[in-house]
DNA sequence: AGCACTGTTTACAT
DNA sequence: TATGTAAACAGTGC
């Protein structure tokens, strides 16, 4: 489901309702989410606990507790849902948070790929997975030079396939980078090692508006994502190429394509994007 | 009915 | 080491 623009919309919705909560109980109906911990061990740990503020990593979700964080991946499918009453979960409501004013916070999850686990304030940025991402993609730092260079060192991978790599450029996903290589007029199979420092340049201009245009538009609903309130985004609306097979490109006129490429659906104009 | 597809990541094989 | 493929799971659409 969620790339780095929904992933900040969930970020902003939750951030208000959790902070200066304390949990009261977890309910954990299916401890396949958690991670590092017996389910019950977990428990114990988050139970007492304030969630001080919610922050984003990359595509991660920090809930900052009085001691470490929570650290979130929603994977495909995962939805955190605020309750300011009681609800009874639902199927595929898989972790449950109570806190002591009587509001909840449910975790869903059809397919059961999102993950939560505890850190300690030493151990967030050092041990994976937030220590194998590259930085934030709106840090000043991130650079055509660092980010050429980084691509340089690669032998045959497109760069389509290096820019998912959140090793390499953190935020995007199958989305967002089929939309910036078609307004970076990049092709997607193009080895990475191949761009120009001002082609990088480009791809890296292109991919901060996306994602920030994203953010602005709540992100993209595109089959089943939707934000905590349960409302859909409207950036799926502003595609150029994503889910837009046949239809014509907005540049030429000729239709869009879609390939496969590293196991994705790879939409681009083959006549734009040389 | 059965197969291919889905917004992510990573374990494993080569 | 780096890269490609399969797998985790459930649902949808052809």
């Amino acid at each position: 489901m969620p790339e780095l623009p929904e992933v900040e919309t969930v970020c902003r919705r939750l951030r208000p309702f959790v902070s200066g909560k304390t949990i009261q109980d977890v309910n954990v109906r299916d401890a396949k989410i958690i991670r590092g911990h017996e389910a019950d061990v977990w428990v114990q740990q988050l139970i007492g606990e304030t969630m001080v503020d919610v922050e984003r990593r990359g595509k991660f979700i920090l809930f900052k507790l009085t001691n470490g964080y929570l650290v979130s991946h929603l994977r495909m499918e995962g939805k955190f849902f605020p309750h300011s009453e009681a609800v009874d979960p639902v199927k595929h409501t898989h972790v449950v948070f109570t806190f002591t004013d009587g509001t909840s916070l449910h975790y869903n999850d059809v397919r059961k790929f999102g993950t939560m686990e505890l850190r300690t304030n030493d151990e967030l940025f050092v041990t994976p997975p937030l220590s194998l991402l590259a930085l934030e993609p709106f840090d000043p730092e991130v650079t055509a030079e660092t980010l050429h260079a980084r691509l340089n060192r690669m032998n045959v991978r497109a760069i389509k396939t290096a820019l998912l790599d959140q090793s390499i450029f953190v935020g995007l996903g199958n989305i967002y980078v089929d939309e910036t290589l078609f307004r970076a007029r990049i092709h997607p199979t193009r080895p990475a090692a191949s761009l120009s420092l001002t082609e990088v340049e480009t791809v890296r201009q292109e991919a901060v508006a996306v994602l920030l245009e994203a953010i602005e538009r709540g992100g993209s609903t595109i089959r089943s994502y939707t934000n905590p309130d349960g409302a859909a985004g409207t950036f799926q609306e502003t595609l150029y190429v994503y889910g837009q097979t046949g239809e014509p490109c907005h540049n030429c006129g000729r239709p869009i394509e879609k390939m496969k490429l590293g196991g994705r659906g790879t939409h681009y104009c083959p006549h734009c994007q040389q």
